[in-house]
DNA sequence: GTGCTGACACAGG
DNA sequence: ACCTGTGCCAGCA
């Protein structure tokens, strides 16, 4: 019973979302669905959706689309620890667009995939 | 109960 | 490279 109300308790869901997100090594990224995958639990978009409100927690930059692409609005955040962390990108060469993820080479190596 | 929305993934054009 | 539609899962009006 009276378990004290915490105000909002996080999830236990968002908390392993988290705490995968957290796990993931620098210069390497994972895609929403592969966190998914990790957790075992939900899918691609209740990964998003835990990231949309707890992500300022975690490095979120090392979570990325499917094909590479960055969070619209904070490619400039994200280029940045990317190129603190050694990240391998894509450089597209055209100036305005913003380069994406080698995923084949920054995927992370997970066990749990 | 129905429908829309969302830091997604994938196939087509 | 871009956009569109469909499938997926959970939350909310």
């Amino acid at each position: 019973m009276a378990e004290s109300r915490a105000p909002h308790q996080i999830g236990e869901y968002a908390d392993q979302v988290l705490s995968v997100v957290e796990h993931i090594p620098p210069g390497t990224v994972l895609t929403y669905g592969d966190v998914a995958a990790a957790v075992g639990r939900g899918g691609p978009r209740q990964v998003g959706t835990v990231m949309a409100q707890y992500g300022g927690a975690v490095p979120w930059w090392r979570v990325v689309r499917a094909d590479g692409r960055l969070l619209p609005g904070h490619e400039r955040r994200a280029l940045e620890n990317y190129r603190a962390e050694g990240t391998p990108l894509r450089d597209a060469g055209e100036p305005g667009a913003y380069p994406r993820v080698d995923m084949r080479r920054a995927r992370g190596d997970d066990p749990a995939l």
